[in-house]
DNA sequence: TCATCTGCAGGACAAACTGTCCGACATATC
DNA sequence: GATATGTCGGACAGTTTGTCCTGCAGATGA
């Protein structure tokens, strides 16, 4: 039960990721070959390939809340240059964990266990930001256009994929644009 | 080179689809079985499984293209109702090609080719947007707040995801509600 | 009527991968 | 020195993929 061998295959496996191949076409016998351990010992840590992903993603979804946390707690303060700062900080922490989230979005597709977990991550998210609306409807400082069920929704899968979508084809360079623009599309929320 | 061959296969795809087994999990056996024919006569019609998924996915995306067409015409004439019906018609046509769809979205996660079939598709419809945009700025009916570059790139992926999980997850009757969301979202842009 | 051609059925085949299991071995621990 | 732990290396059955080949049936043409 050496924690040392599940770090190397966690290692491992986010280095292959790194190198481009999808999750999905990573074999065990590739994982188990580049973490220097036998394949059978990999079935001794990990019941299975999705085991190991949802593992590694817990770290990075962990992350990722955090960020967001730190990004509505921003919400309210009514400072554009605030807000699309801890955006930032919010594409930093999906850019730090590109690869495994990516792997996490690609596995959900067809991995019932990862598909659970993930949306139920994603739905957590929304159900935080619905409560701080429900919050900012009762102070009056919400339009009355805006329906407070489906907005959370929306912006959370919008930032998910957007975001995702950015860090795996544009530069860190361009980072900052697209914080803004996030930042704007929620901002008009209030309008 | 008889096309009913293809039909009957497209057409049980389609059925294995919408009962609910992942395009990834679905075998060319299963596939073959349910059309009627022998696995061997599959890759007598079809190069490969992504062959068949990339024919599918044909109809779908231009349907879908067009229903977005039709929303962009409308989205300067002001008038919000009719922008939501057309939004309603987006949502209309992605549902009709749900599972199709889907699992384009699915196989773009560790299939090159899809993959590339797939972004450039979006990437289409977002450069649509960007030159529609465009002029609106040289017409002055956009605020300065507004990235002309980067807005299209997050109302398009913005709308693919959030329909995409929306239409999953969700009964048609909460269809009209997500389409007002998207419009109040898409017309913030103005703002 | 007979010959030919086309397209599908059916199955064999090698290659790859998955998850399980087992014996061998080295290293600690008592 | 005996025992327990954890890894190795390989065997194994089961599955899927893509290719290939034989045989058959129906259509086409002489």
């Amino acid at each position: 039960m050496s924690f040392e061998v599940e770090d190397r295959v966690a290692g491992a496996t986010e280095r292959l990721l790194g190198e481009g191949t999808p999750f999905t076409r990573l074999g065990v016998s590739e994982i188990a070959n580049a973490a220097g351990i036998a394949r059978s010992t990999f079935y001794v840590h990990f019941a299975d390939k999705s085991d190991l992903l949802l593992r590694l993603a817990a770290r990075a979804m962990d992350d990722l809340r955090d960020a967001l946390d730190r990004w509505w707690a921003r919400r309210r303060s009514g400072d554009d240059r605030a807000l699309t700062e801890c955006m930032l900080r919010v594409i930093d922490a999906y850019r730090a964990h590109a690869t495994v989230l990516a792997a996490v979005g690609e596995v959900a597709g067809y991995d019932p266990a990862v598909a659970t977990v993930w949306r139920a991550r994603v739905d957590r998210y929304a159900r935080r930001l619905r409560l701080e609306l429900e919050e900012d409807r009762r102070r009056g400082v919400i339009g009355a256009g805006l329906d407070v069920e489906v907005a959370p929704f929306v912006v959370t899968w919008s930032i998910e994929r957007t975001v995702a979508e950015h860090v795996r084809s544009s530069s860190p360079t361009e980072d900052r644009a697209l914080a803004r623009a996030l930042s704007h599309f929620c901002r008009s929320t209030y309008a």
